[in-house]
RNA sequence: GGACCCGUGGUGUAGCGGCCCAACAUGCCUGCCUGUCACGCAGGAGAUCGCCGGUUCGAAUCCGGUCGGGUCCGCCA
């Protein structure tokens, strides 16, 4: 035992055990002659009277076992009554198998162990779905209420490991940049500010409340004023919200900040890790370009209309404003729908679709349905041949316009031609949309690549319609791009009675976002260290003296203390490792995930508490209103 | 909060007003088999078609509601 933890110690893996003195993936020709004991579970069973073969598995491999009747009769009638998903542990020897019966599917298949010995560890009823048919769909909800069954499957086990071996790269590159790897609380203060908290009743001060973290934000602060100077975390966090394929209530953040830093410190090394740890756990997928490449967000929107572009093919956004102007800049199209938006202030700008030119008419009326569901009046469409460029508006603009306009879009012979017009925002959102659904259902985007990039200059502030007010884009604390300093100020002056005019809505962030093939990764920035600036942005934000002291009280008396220059990431584990398995939820790479109403379908979470625990707390169940 | 899609033996599907007390594959059970590896062969069991209500002479099939799962919008600093 002890000879086995040293070995350990020393990175020689030992994994056997008294139930087995390898595991199923371990043996090759060269054991041939051993006695060796394995344990695992009855993968198959191919049942030939008087000998039995026996699959047995465990998460390292598979290793047949040949059990014949007149060589060892007890193990034998043990291996008859084996199923699938038995436990058992076989006691043999190992084998050469007969010229001509080797498996080249299996990495033990030059061999099988000829029981000498079989003992049934534990029986198992027939799964609800096949364990040894991993290719095999299965309905989501029976895999999540299975969940342990479904783990036992190869491709969910590849997933987990490959996740395991994502936050070990993670691990590595930390440790070796001088970070340290400390733990934040769990049970903190809510904040009420952004996503909704779940909140934890106080036994102990009867009417209070602890806060899940929706991230350790303030905590990784305030260790950077305790002088960490480069901490990390593998960090679950909370939101109650709605889920989505990449959103759950409960997830896991790669959350860092660093000391004395500029926005370039650390995306540099944010760059540099991801780097590393891409080619480490997935040396297969080349990434797409390196340095990452770097868009501001008025340039990433413009382009490809998103902040988090996936940058695995082309269909970029072109403006097309200059082409229906005349010299004097006054439109000039002919086609009144482009006239009068330009008029208004409005933008036209278009994509090229790649071989949709000989699209059906209910093709291109499906695209118009989606781009009015995406908030467009419509969409004009011009389609590219090898003759002619033709469309429903051609008569308006005429063959030469036409031209002008489908190659200012890149289009090429074949191409189709999507062109929105309207207000910029809408312009910009309904293309990026577009843009994305086209990428996936044309398959443009190769699958093995992995695009990363980085996406700055975020504003500061957006403006909130609802509650009348600004409220921070990304995060509360982040800095202003000093030459927009001068920017944070209402026009009032009184930053309790803003507008949507206010020079605080063109201030930039000096806020980052790490984009993967079209999905937002994570985001950061250098924070305000100052607690005159950071209040200034608080008040920007509609927070009062009042509640600032009584949300974020601790972290502006912590910044008058010392605080240095500092800044951070935080970025989606479960993203991440669904993005390098290929996956198109982060359920795929998380081992016991949620429904889309949030149940724990193999706990059956959440349940209600006895009623002894609400009794406790001083608390009772009431209902909500009737709404009647 | 809203829109849409799905729900048929254990699993995956077919059937979409009568030909269906539901078909196919696989799994499961029993028997036979000493070289298989998705073993094979023979036989068998297993579903009131998610649930409730309605339309109809007749409903797995059409309609309404409800529950569960999923996708999207809102939401997610």
């Amino acid at each position: 035992m002890a000879a086995a933890v040293a070995a350990t110690i020393a990175g020689m893996t030992n994994l056997a055990t008294p139930y087995r003195t390898h595991t199923c993936g371990a043996l090759r020709g060269i054991d041939a002659g051993a006695e060796v004991r394995l344990a695992g579970w009855v993968h198959r069973r191919r049942d030939h009277g008087q000998l039995i073969f026996l699959d047995l598995r465990d998460r390292h491999g598979i290793t047949q076992v040949v059990v014949d009747a007149t060589e060892s009769p007890d193990a034998h009638a043990a291996a008859t009554r084996c199923r699938n998903e038995f436990v058992v542990t076989v006691a043999g020897l190992v084998e050469r198998r007969r010229p001509g019966g080797e498996n080249a599917k299996l990495p033990t298949g030059e061999i099988e162990v000829r029981a000498r010995e079989l003992t049934v560890l534990s029986e198992a009823k027939t799964p609800p779905f096949y364990i040894n048919e991993p290719d095999l769909p299965v309905d989501e909800s029976v895999r999540l209420q299975y969940r342990y069954l479904d783990i036992r499957r190869e491709p969910m086990l590849r997933r987990l490991l490959l996740r395991s071996r994502l936050v070990e790269e993670i691990r590595l590159a930390h440790h070796a940049n001088g970070f340290v790897e400390i733990e934040t609380p769990i049970l903190i203060k809510s904040t009420p500010e952004g996503a909704r908290d779940f909140i934890v009743p106080s036994r102990m001060q009867p009417g209070t409340v602890y806060a899940l973290p929706q991230s350790p934000q303030q905590l990784k602060q305030l260790l950077m004023v305790a002088g960490v100077d480069r901490y990390f975390q593998i960090a679950r966090c909370f939101r109650d919200e709605d889920l989505r394929g990449d959103r759950q209530p409960e997830f896991t953040q790669l959350d860092l900040e660093m000391s004395f830093v500029t926005e370039e410190t650390v995306t540099a090394f944010v760059e540099a890790m991801a780097i590393s740890v891409s080619r480490a756990v997935t040396p297969e997928r080349p990434l797409q370009q390196v340095p990452f490449p770097r868009f501001t967000y008025d340039e990433a929107l413009e382009r490809f209309g998103s902040d988090k572009p996936d940058l695995r093919f082309g269909m970029q956004l072109a403006d097309l404003g200059p082409l229906l102007t005349d010299a004097v800049g006054e439109p000039a199209s002919g086609f009144r729908v482009f006239d009068e938006t330009l008029a208004a202030g409005g933008r036209v700008k278009g994509i090229a679709v790649p071989g949709l030119a000989e699209a059906s008419r209910a093709r291109v009326d499906e695209l118009t349905e989606s781009a009015r569901r995406y908030g467009a009046r419509g969409l004009v469409t011009l389609a590219v041949t090898a003759s002619e460029v033709h469309g429903p508006s051609l008569k308006f603009l005429g063959a030469e316009r036409a031209e002008a306009l489908a190659r200012r879009c890149g289009a090429e012979v074949g191409d189709l031609v999507l062109i929105v017009a309207d207000r910029p925002s809408v312009v910009t959102d309904v293309l990026g949309r577009l843009r994305v659904d086209l990428g996936a259902k044309l398959g443009l985007a190769d699958p093995a690549v992995l695009a990363y990039c980085w996406v700055d200059r975020f504003p500061m502030y957006e403006w909130d319609a609802e509650r009348n007010g600004w409220h921070a884009t990304h995060n509360p604390f982040s800095g202003v791009v000093p030459e927009d300093e001068a920017l944070l100020v209402t026009a009032s002056g009184d930053p309790e009675r803003p507008s949507p005019d206010d020079p605080a809505g063109s201030a930039r962030a000096m806020q980052y976002d790490l984009a993967l093939n079209g999905w937002e990764l994570g985001g950061g920035s250098v924070r305000i260290h100052q607690r005159a600036l950071l209040e200034r942005s608080f008040a920007l934000q509609g927070h009062t003296r009042a509640s600032m002291r009584q949300k974020f009280g601790g972290m502006l008396d912590a910044f008058e203390y010392g605080a240095p220059p500092h800044g951070g990431i935080a970025i989606g584990i479960d993203r991440w490792a669904a993005l390098l398995a290929d996956q198109a939820t982060i359920r795929e790479v998380m081992a016991f995930p949620k429904t889309s109403s949030g149940s724990d379908l193999m706990l059956d979470a959440p349940s209600a508490p006895d009623p002894g625990q609400y009794a406790e707390l001083g608390l009772r169940y009431v209902g909500f209103p009737d709404p009647a």
